[in-house]
DNA sequence: AGACGTGTTGACTTTAACGTAAAAAGAAGA
DNA sequence: TCTTCTTTTTACGTTAAAGTCAACACGTCT
């Protein structure tokens, strides 16, 4: 069994480079362990690196990332922690459900688009052009 | 009846600054009419505007959003260019699917956090301590 | 005419998120 | 052991998307 990823099987696996993963530990969102110099992944650390690609997927900075991401292991013994804790929750479970709305309307859109390019792609053909497939 | 919008009220409706206004038309994404040297932008414009916006929040470039702000009005009138506009089309449809998914993921995610903040919170409470409102 | 508010242009600066290149250190196979 | 490959560290470069600042141009209110 195989414990650990090294940092080429991850690049791969993600199709991304070194450079970024070694960017992201120095900005505090993973953190692998070291055999020597090299750097050790273990499975806990590639499902934050999937999470974090699937922040940067939906447009959140890195910044935003690393707070969302810090979220999942915390719990704060302390309730004013706690309160303020679900507040950032909300916070972005708002903006989530903002851009829920922003991708409806933009797919509505290239619906409109599309038919209006469809209908044009009748005229065209229907006006004696003959085209193959 | 007012058929122009000056610069400043656009950035206040939008939250924006002159500045990115202006980068924007440098970009190419919107070309105001001109009474002298001022910027006159008319409610299409201002369509643009909240497109781009959106385009914005949902993490595409200024690069990105171009092409899409682009479909809108174009109806090219040949059939390649048409096969070309479909085909992009679907491919910003299947990021806006993909997109979705993530933001699924995402708000699940974030209601287990919230699941185990609040589980976290009754055992705080009910071990003795008084807490206020 | 002078002052004020708003708008414009141009240039330089900044920030995030990496890219790229150089040099050295391990690891692994012939 | 020698070579080859991967990895690491350090450092400088780049790109997108604006921010900031200076100087100048209008319109208008007084």
């Amino acid at each position: 069994m195989q414990r650990y990823f090294t940092i080429t099987q991850l690049t791969q696996e993600f199709d991304i480079t070194t450079r970024t993963l070694r960017f992201y530990e120095a900005q505090g969102l993973v953190t692998p362990q070291r055999r020597g110099r090299q750097r050790l992944y273990t499975p806990g650390d590639r499902t934050r690196i999937k999470l974090i690609l699937r922040g940067k997927r939906l447009g959140f900075s890195l910044a935003e990332i690393n707070e969302m991401v810090g979220m999942y292991g915390s719990a704060p013994g302390e309730i004013g922690q706690l309160r303020l804790l679900m507040d950032k929750i909300q916070a972005r479970r708002d903006e989530l459900l903002e851009k829920q709305r922003d991708i409806e309307l933009t797919l509505l859109e290239l619906d409109d688009v599309e038919a209006g390019a469809k209908s044009r792609m009748v005229e065209l053909v229907s006006s004696g052009v003959s085209e193959g497939v």
